[in-house]
DNA sequence: TTTGCGTGTAAACAACTTGTGACCGAGACC
DNA sequence: GGTCTCGGTCACAAGTTGTTTACACGCAAA
C-alpha cells in the first residue's frame, strides 16, 4: 500500500509547471491519538495543518486561506449542521470532510447535502482520510484554481498570472510565455535558486549538463526588465550558485520599498 | 449550487456545455437488485441513467456525455485499475464514484489516488451513494440553467444565451451551436484560456494532443466577428499559451480594458 | 598576475506554434 | 434517397520562439 502511494504525485498534479503551493489543512477535532498520526503523516506530506478544538468562525477560516477542513461534528454539539452549512455557504471553495464517529445514513446524507464534500466514519486509516481530502480538492481546484492566482507586485513591476504577463506601470513588458515562467518561479521564492532547479521546475524535466538556456533566458528578462524599469534591477546571480530574485534599486542597497508588505505571504495568516 | 450568492466570478467560470438540466449517471455494475434499487430512486428523482455490465471504452463514455459513473471494480477484473486511471484522465470532468464491495484500505487509497472521486463499500444504502454523486459533481456541474444568463454585451457584440446566438446592432452572426459555445466561454473570461481549457469546457472530455479543433473553430469565429463589427478585434492569440478575449479597436489600443485593469483586480490581492 | 571556469551577450538556426483553406463524413432535413 | 449543414481533420504556409553556438568578460583560486 505504502509502495502505491508513491506514483500518485504523477496524475495528482497534471501541470508540472505549476508551481505548486503547499497545502493547507484546518482540523476541528478533540480526539489526541487521531490529531498526532494524522499531524505526523501530514508533516511528511509538506502540508500546512493546523488543529483547533471547537468551532471558529467562517471569518477565521477564511482568514487560514486553507484548502480543505477536516470536522469532527462530535466537538461541535447540536449546532453543527448549522455551523457546517455556514461554513460550506461562506468557502464554496474549501473542501470539506466530515470525520467523524458512528453515524446514521441519515445523518451522512444530511450532511453530504448541506455541503461536505465526503464523510469518513472513525475510526478511520490517516493516509485514507488524507486521500479522500486530497480528492475533495482535486475536484475543487478544478474550478476554482485558475481565478484564485493572484496578481504579484514586486518593485516596479506587476505580475499577472491570468494574462501570462508582466506589466510595469501598465505597459506590458511583451514576455513570451518561457520568459514569463521563468519570472513568475523567481519572483515567487526570494531565495537563489539553482538554474538546474529552475529548469526542472520550468521545463518540467532535468536540465542537461552544459544547458545554457536558463542564463539566455535570464539576460533576455534582464534586458526587458531594464528597459521598463530601469531605476531597479531584479534578477541577481549568485556566482556558482544560481539567480535569486529581488527588486533593488540600482546603486543603493536593497529595496526601500515595501518588498514583504505587498507580497503575499500565507504564512503569516495561517498561525 | 449553493454558490449562488457570491459574486460575478464564479459565475464568469460557468461553462455553457450542457442543454439539459438532467442529470446523466452511468453504473458499471451486475448485481440485479442493486440496480434495480438505485434506478428506482434516481427514476424518481428525475436524473437520465443507464447499467452497463461491463467496461466500455473512454470514448463511448464520451459520447455519452455524462455528469457521473458509478462503477464496480469487481466486474472489471485484474485490468480495473488501468481502466480507472484510462478514464478518469480521458474525462478530467467525471465525477467518478466506486461502489464495490468489501476493500482494504490499499485499494481505496489506490483507487481515490488514481482519481476517483468517492469510495463506497457494497452494501450500501442508494439514498447515500446518491448523495455521494450529487457532492461529487456539485463542483463540477459547469453551467446554470441558460435561461437565467443574461446577455453579455462587449465590444459592439452581445451575447444572448438564451437564445444561443450573438448580435452585432440586431444582426445574428450565425454562429453554429460549436461556435457560440466558445464564444461565450471566451467572453466570460478575461483572462487567458488555454487550448485544453478550452475544449475540455466546451467538449467536456480531455483533448487529444495536437488537436487543432480549437484553433479552427477561433479562425471561423474572428472571420464572423470580424464581418459584422470590422472595426473590433475581439480573439486574442497569446502564443504558446492560448486565446483571450477582450474587445480592441483596431490599430489603437484597448477600447474596453481601463487603465485600473492593469493594476490588480481587488479580489487577486491578499491584503 | 595568471589561469581556469562560470557567466553575459548576440546572432543564427532549428523547432515549434498558429493561421488558413480545402476537404470529408455523419447526421439532420426535405 | 438526395441535399445541406456542421463538426472535425489534414496539409501547407507564415510567423514566433527556444536552443545552440561562439566569443567576450569577469570572478575566484593558485
Amino acid at each position: 500500500m505504502q509502495a502505491e502511494a508513491s506514483d500518485s504525485t504523477a496524475n495528482a498534479q497534471a501541470a508540472p509547471q505549476r508551481t505548486s503551493s503547499r497545502l493547507r489543512l484546518a482540523v476541528i477535532d478533540r480526539d489526541p491519538g487521531f490529531l498526532q498520526v494524522l499531524a505526523n503523516r501530514l508533516d511528511s506530506l509538506g502540508w500546512e495543518h493546523r488543529a483547533v478544538s471547537t468551532a471558529v468562525t467562517a471569518e477565521a477560516l477564511v482568514s487560514m486561506r486553507l484548502n480543505a477542513l477536516v470536522l469532527d461534528l462530535s466537538v461541535l454539539g447540536p449546532g453543527g449542521w448549522e455551523y457546517l452549512e455556514r461554513v460550506c455557504a461562506r468557502l464554496p471553495g474549501l473542501a470539506v470532510v466530515i470525520c467523524t464517529g458512528p453515524s446514521s445514513v441519515g445523518q451522512r446524507v444530511r450532511g453530504l447535502r448541506i455541503g461536505a464534500d465526503a464523510w469518513m466514519s472513525k475510526p478511520c486509516h490517516a493516509e485514507e482520510l488524507i486521500c479522500v481530502v486530497e480528492a475533495a480538492i482535486r475536484r475543487h481546484r478544478r474550478n476554482e484554481m485558475p481565478e484564485l492566482e493572484g496578481a504579484l507586485i514586486v518593485g516596479e513591476i506587476t505580475i499577472r498570472p491570468d494574462l501570462y504577463q508582466a506589466y510595469a506601470s501598465c505597459v506590458s513588458l511583451e514576455l513570451t510565455a518561457r520568459e514569463f515562467e521563468i519570472l513568475h518561479l523567481l519572483a515567487q521564492s526570494d531565495r537563489v535558486l539553482r538554474r538546474e532547479e529552475i529548469y526542472e521546475r520550468v521545463w518540467g524535466y532535468a536540465m542537461a549538463h552544459g544547458d545554457r538556456s536558463v542564463d539566455v533566458f535570464v539576460r533576455k528578462l534582464r534586458q526587458k526588465l531594464r528597459q521598463a524599469s530601469p531605476k531597479y534591477s531584479y534578477i541577481h546571480t549568485h556566482f556558482g550558485v544560481g539567480y535569486r530574485f529581488a527588486p533593488e534599486i540600482d546603486g543603493g542597497g536593497t529595496a526601500v520599498e515595501r518588498p514583504e508588505d505587498l507580497t503575499p505571504h500565507p504564512e503569516l495568516t495561517f498561525t
